[in-house]
DNA sequence: TGGTCGAGCTTGTATATACAACTTGGCAAT
DNA sequence: ATTGCCAAGTTGTATATACAAGCTCGACCA
């Protein structure tokens, strides 16, 4: 942090960031104009314009000539979010979803569930435990803890409609998540729940996320090795549309 | 694609990128200035400004004030790639990589290989077989298939100095890449190169990469999944720094 | 010889101005 | 009533200008 001000297009963004996290401006609202910030803020209209396209290229707003700027949508955020919602990755695939509750409980954060989400022990949290089904097979299991102060009425969803990470991402934009990656012997309980045979390793995603500053959730999720892998896709900035084809087999290793 | 002409920031930024890709500008080159800019293309300051702006957004060039613009390392540029070189990952938790050579050989595509690679049977290929260790533990059995069109000297590299993807990211940008991820049941081989015990999965990270369009490398890279992880961080862009702690044991699923 | 300072380059920011293209809504002519 | 059109507001781009701050290198001085 240096002592310097910061410049004011920055102040401009900081500024619309903030009421956008704190929920005064919500997506699909109005944004004022650059005119509109020059009169506020007195500051000249390029330096506007700047702050809106830099929120526009960070994905916060959406501008359209002759029309004005708006919040965006939070789907279209992150990288690391687009896998982020296995209900809408079954369903761009043409599959059916569904979705079965096993627990969604009140708990007392303790152990390391409490390290996990750096809360103290005793702190209130939800417990989930959800199975998600592809057209029936069981894909993932969802053991997910969320602090209840963050979501206080996660107990009354139906996670049968919503899956957790849509409702939490509707409830507050996520500013900061983190993932792991692993592959693990699963338990006999997950191995159960998943149909997956004694031999079959477990792709694990552990993934946490933070808003304001502060832990929202922590969830482990289960997927059976032979029916489930991440995919990723990079091309640089400014490519238009790869022509790249996918669904190769792949063959590991001879 | 419009028939209008392209904004002349844009113009300016698909000039330096084409002499980037061609590999005219190579890492650590210097890219006109400013000034230079407003001579040799003919437009305001403001406006190379913005090209030269939004090329460092995009991780292409590195600018310092008072010195000039300067072409970023690959390594920079994605968040795919982050995780690209074994190496840089070992000595960067402070641990020391070796690496065996099990193979380095010419091969024509075929089958499967052929077909992951998008060309046809018959090109010729090297084929590369490595093991890399962790202070003298392996973590990474990596198969790789290398078009030789695209690096003819790679038979007389030393790859124990030079990993294969710090060499190929050294001899051309990479511009496109896709990574698959896995939790498998590895076969002997592969244990017994990785010392596993009998019923530890594997993690499998698959990755291709494409270079003015043209395939380049095919990988499989195999870890033990009781002594690697894939992690992943996301902060909004303009995020400076997060103050999030990193390390927490992750029991997984009771 | 060694050190210092400044000229001249660089990037970074900020403003004022201009014109083009697009959208919307209201007004006027038919 | 309907159509057409224009005015006002919006974003998008482009330029000219200005000042601040950082870096380099060479001239100059002790």
């Amino acid at each position: 942090m240096s002592a310097t001000v910061k410049p004011r297009y920055q102040q401009l963004k900081d500024m619309i960031i903030e009421r956008i996290s704190s929920g005064e401006l919500r997506p699909a609202d109005r944004v004022p104009s650059e005119n509109e910030l020059v009169e506020l803020m007195k500051v000249s209209r390029m330096t506007a314009n700047r702050a809106l396209r830099e929120l526009t290229d960070e994905g916060y707003v959406t501008r359209m000539a002759g029309r004005g700027t708006y919040v965006s949508d939070f789907r279209a955020k992150s990288h690391v979010l687009e896998v982020h919602n296995i209900a809408d990755e079954i369903t761009r695939r043409g599959h059916q979803h569904s979705c079965k509750v096993l627990r969604q409980s009140r708990q007392r954060s303790r152990g390391k569930i409490a390290g996990a989400l750096h809360v103290e022990q005793g702190v209130d949290l939800f417990h989930l435990l959800l199975v998600h089904y592809e057209n029936g097979m069981p894909i993932q299991v969802e053991d997910r803890h969320v602090v209840a102060d963050f979501a206080p009425d996660c107990l009354s969803q139906d996670f049968r409609t919503i899956t957790p990470s849509a409702y939490l991402t509707k409830i507050s934009p996520l500013q900061e998540a983190e993932q792991v990656v692993r592959a693990v012997q699963p338990n006999a309980a997950v191995r159960r729940r998943l149909r997956m045979a004694d031999d079959e390793p477990s792709l694990v995603v552990i993934r946490r996320t933070w808003s304001h500053g502060r832990p929202v959730t922590f969830a482990r999720l289960h997927h059976p090795g032979n029916r489930y892998e991440l995919t990723g896709h990079y091309s640089p900035p400014g490519t238009p549309k790869s022509a790249t084809g996918n669904g190769v087999a792949l063959e590991i290793y001879d």
